[in-house]
DNA sequence: CACGCGTATGTACACCCGTACGCATCGTTG
DNA sequence: CAACGATGCGTACGGGTGTACATACGCGTG
């Protein structure tokens, strides 16, 4: 009954869902777990979004923009004096050593992805602005879409193999790519 | 009331857990999607999996068997002669071009493995193994590693954004890390 | 042949789900 | 101020799910 007048409850509930995929992964994602983290009525849920996937493209198409501002604050950010390798190197490091829910909610973005059509142009969509933004910095399309695909390996490594990260290692093979 | 005898009926509960998990995905698996698909009641497939996880596992667990099969092949087919990104970039392309749905099945068992403790493991095992596979067989580890990770991120890349491959790329790319 | 244990079967229970819908309430517009 | 459309709310329905269990069957051992 409280909070009968409610003004932007819609983008409330899309940062619940974010909020919902992130702890319990996109398979507890629910009308019903959503209406309970954004502490409104079922209904609510349903009515800002009359599908689930509705809703479920909605947070992934907003954790995705959040995502990518990120990519393109450190792309601005990197030292042109620098060797890039080192650069990526650290960009990898700092990944795997922050918060392990970013991670798996990304990758569960691309999971989703795989199957799911409605949740496949998101994921493009991230993959190709990384590499657009990275290859505008570096100058070459190509080379841009082989670092984003080493990387994107190497993170996945990781976080499934728990193996400890070996900067020399990442450093030594963007290296090559880079050449 | 028929095949009241039917010794391994386990295995082809099995068999019929990894058709679903390929066909619809691991959030379409159930003891009664199982059970429909392998001609079984359902009764059965609870009692030779208690938990709906250990059919997971199981299932995960033997495709998993028959994929490492495939690349061990496969690095034994590799032409010392010729350069090895030569090689790996045909393996890539092969991936590529071939059955869709064995990629999804991989890929979605790295992403459960996000998530899923008891699927974990066998993902780790899954890449450790294909790194194992080829360090022996270019002599070391950590290249191995790096290629692993890009042959991945570039599957992936071209899964999701469904970019057309290109062959180039991918050999300038490994020419690069393989120095 | 008889018996026992592993296997097979069908059903039942309690739960969670997506979605639909009728009604209450509010801000806004005429 | 009146009326209307947008938003909020609670509930209900039909269906799918994991799991438990009591019962029937049949092969292998004695």
């Amino acid at each position: 009954m409280a909070r009968r007048y409610d003004p932007n409850r819609r983008q409330r509930i899309i940062d619940a869902a974010i909020a919902v995929v992130g702890e319990r992964g996109i398979a507890g994602l629910s009308h019903r777990s959503v209406a309970a983290a954004a502490d409104v009525p079922l209904g609510s849920t349903t009515y800002h979004f009359a599908t689930l996937d509705e809703l479920l493209v909605a947070a992934l198409r907003q954790s995705n923009v959040v995502c990518l501002a990120g990519f393109a604050r450190w792309v601005d950010g990197i030292d042109p004096a620098a060797p890039l390798a080192e650069e990526v190197a650290r960009l990898v490091e700092d990944t795997l050593t922050g918060d392990r829910r970013r991670m798996e909610l990304e990758y569960e973005l691309y999971l989703a992805a795989l199957r799911h059509e409605a949740v496949r142009p998101i994921a493009a969509e991230c993959l190709d602005e990384m590499v657009r933004l990275l290859g505008q910095r570096i100058g070459d399309l190509r080379t841009a879409r082989t670092v984003v695909a080493l990387t994107d390996g190497l993170v996945l490594q990781h976080l499934l193999t728990g193996q400890p990260f070996d900067p020399d290692a990442v450093r030594a093979g963007l290296a090559g790519v880079l050449g």
